[in-house]
DNA sequence: AGTATAACCTGTCTGC
DNA sequence: TGCAGACAGGTTATAC
């Protein structure tokens, strides 16, 4: 499967900024008619976009945001969404642009959520409108963070939260923790004023690293052209179970958290 | 209110 | 080889 998280994403807005910004839109065709439009029908998508030209793409959490002038097309690819520049086997919607460039949306698992919004009304969309705090901008300091962070819950299942923390998926989350020294259970109201700051610096570093690394690719997830990510060979430990920490030689382990699985090393991230 | 589970779908991998 | 079951990068509805 695809699957993107920030990194993932920001990839996908970065390739797409060169390809496709500034083209106008010629046709939308939806081949999915159940679950990918949340909020208007195929014919209203089409109507209010078609002739328009593609000023921005931008990037909000996961989400990506088409800003056509008035209109703005959100899109979130959930698990298995992939945007390419040609097509491939589960194409659901196609943006067919000017200079026969065209933009498939490709979904196996049909999670894919896209809503149409008027652009001066995006900020109120539902779903934008509860992310929280966005790594990489200047909201997000250690105050913030901290602020954010400060309940009772497993530290790793508060990063997976959207409305506290906008971005972070189940692999740099757990990126993060590994680099940050704290175990995924530990409880958030817990970190002292030294374990906040290191997990501060390392949830941007690491998802820095990962757009540098054109993101991750453990299944199926494509850059628009097609390219592999990188990232998944530098993971510390995201599906490591059972191989050996590079820094202590401690054994990775597994454990499953809110449904999802966390993985650790027990030496670098002690719970104590 | 907070948390656990199921659900949404399809594909892939593992173990018997 | 076949097949059942686990698992997957995400979110949300529903059940305690």
């Amino acid at each position: 499967m695809a699957m993107p998280e920030l990194p993932e994403v920001e990839t996908i807005r970065r390739a797409l900024a060169r390809e496709v910004v500034g083209l106008e839109l010629l046709r939308v065709m939806v081949q999915e008619r159940v679950h990918l439009l949340r909020n208007c029908r195929a014919r209203e998508l089409h109507d209010r976009l078609t002739g328009r030209r593609l000023e921005t793409i931008g990037r909000r959490g996961k989400y990506l945001l088409f800003g056509f002038g008035t209109e703005t097309m959100v899109l979130h690819l959930r698990m298995s969404g992939r945007l390419l520049l040609a097509p491939a086997e589960h194409t659901r919607l196609i943006l067919e642009f000017t200079g026969r460039k065209n933009l498939y949306f490709d979904d196996a698992r049909r999670f894919g959520a896209l809503y149409l919004a008027s652009t001066d009304k995006l900020a109120r969309l539902e779903p934008l409108a509860e992310l929280g705090l966005e790594p990489g901008t200047p909201d997000y300091t250690l105050k913030q963070l901290r602020r954010v962070l400060a309940g009772p819950q497993e530290i790793k299942r508060l990063l997976l939260d959207q409305r506290k923390l906008a971005g972070l998926g189940n692999i740099y989350a757990c990126e993060a923790l590994y680099r940050a020294r704290l175990h995924p259970q530990r409880r958030a109201n817990s970190l002292s004023q030294r374990e906040a700051q290191r997990l501060y610096q390392a949830i941007p570093q690491v998802l820095a690293r990962a757009i540098a690394s054109g993101g991750s690719s453990i299944a199926s997830y494509r850059q628009p052209d097609g390219a592999l990510g990188q990232f998944q060979n530098e993971f510390a430990v995201y599906g490591q179970a059972g191989e050996l920490c590079a820094a202590c030689g401690s054994c990775i382990e597994r454990i499953v958290q809110g449904g999802r699985s966390s993985f650790f090393c027990p030496g670098c991230q002690p719970l104590r």
